[in-house]
DNA sequence: GCGGTAAGGTGTAAACAATACACTTTATCG
DNA sequence: CGATAAAGTGTATTGTTTACACCTTACCGC
């Protein structure tokens, strides 16, 4: 059924697809490539997978490499092989998107790292079949959070409602209603509000909430 | 960024889990391995991806020699790259679900293959990761059907609405009530109903539908 | 030839979910 | 102390989903 061959063994890199929420725009970690096969080119931040790793570590520590975070929100893209996708050596990459926090983002790590964020909607031709990967991870990161509750790894442990909405926005790149959203969240008891008050974008003042994770756990609608 | 090290080279290759509806129950098709390691264990059919194939075609000639159709719907469910996912060897996995109409199947590919249709419900242990990629590609499909008609995949090209039923309630794990599902059938345009009866499963007979694939490439909820 | 049988086929009302929509409150700043 | 800018709040309408029961038809066996 399956049979070793020689020309079948292969590189095998990881790709990252760092989603960010900042100035109410949804945002992407890339840098220019610092070395060859496509020097200069913008590009996701890789690595090679090591031998003594599964893939998935892989990837988790690459995303720890180039953030110094931990438990980070991370799901497979997919794998993406054309036999010519790499010029040279043949490498198959398997890229996977992660949602951080950029206030836990340390900026230095931008400059260590040739990297910047980029607005999702001016990502700029990339390399190789890397605008492919973005394309794929942020579909499937649209439905996850059209599905659950993960926006909150964009934001920062407190947010107000607007903040929240904003990022739904962007994610969504639709304008929602105000009322109709602060109703659908009222419901999820799962989100809650403390007797915090943001008082940086606005005079009045707005509502710090939280996510709660054992909450959420426990609400019979997302026991999948 | 990236830099290539020789100890990340691993064997790559794809398995397939092959979607199947008859006798009103989801099957996919799984065989004994006749190889070592692992032979004996239930498992998927795959094979190695060749230096000169993507991974994409890998999986597309593996469904060829499998079932000697082309064409089939096919999607990615992912890599599966634990280190020692394969005894002995490094081998990452990149797995592939279709679908296929079992009418189009040839049964003496079954023994040649060493293969049999099982129940969905009655999956037994497989070899290494194969039950992790079965329950993937079955939470993708069930996904994907529910926003896209790919069902038809599964049928004859003709087909009575109590046939369809049952693929859907069999991939859904639950019943649907009549009257219902028929109305929703009877708003897709692109399933078009036929003069011919078929008479196998009833006196009465029930009249023959077909997909219409030009009407649904143009019914506009179905433009993305 | 006719009664039983087993699958095919059909519509409406109620519950629920999603949408559209406008004004008041509050703290700060000038 | 008036202007400003964001926060906060409820209801009516529309659309979608669900629940539900009976008649039709052709064959089969008597």
């Amino acid at each position: 059924m399956t049979f070793y061959n020689e020309h079948s063994k292969v590189w095998l890199s990881v790709d990252c697809i760092i989603f960010g929420f900042d100035d109410g725009k949804l945002k992407i970690l890339i840098g220019k490539r610092q070395m060859d096969p496509g020097r200069g080119e913008w590009s996701l931040y890789g690595g090679f997978v090591a031998s003594d790793e599964s893939v998935d570590e892989a990837a988790t520590r690459t995303l720890y490499e180039l953030t110094g975070l931990k438990n980070l929100f991370m799901r497979q893209v997919g794998a993406f092989g054309k036999v010519d996708r790499d010029p040279g050596e043949r490498v198959v990459s398997i890229a996977y998107y992660a949602l951080i926090n950029v206030n836990d983002y340390e900026d230095n790590l931008l400059k260590e790292h040739g990297l910047q964020w980029v607005n999702i909607e001016e990502i700029p031709q990339l390399y190789s079949d890397h605008n492919e990967m973005v394309n794929k991870a942020r579909k499937m990161m649209q439905q996850k959070l059209a599905h659950e509750p993960v926006g909150f790894r964009l934001l920062p442990a407190l947010f107000t409602l607007t903040q929240l909405q904003r990022l739904y926005e962007a994610v969504n790149g639709a304008e929602l209603d105000k009322r109709n959203f602060r109703k659908r969240i009222k419901e999820m008891d799962y989100i809650e509000k403390t007797e915090l008050i943001d008082k940086t974008s606005s005079k009045r003042g707005a509502y710090l909430y939280r996510f709660n994770k054992r909450a959420y756990n426990e609400d019979p609608n997302f026991k999948i």
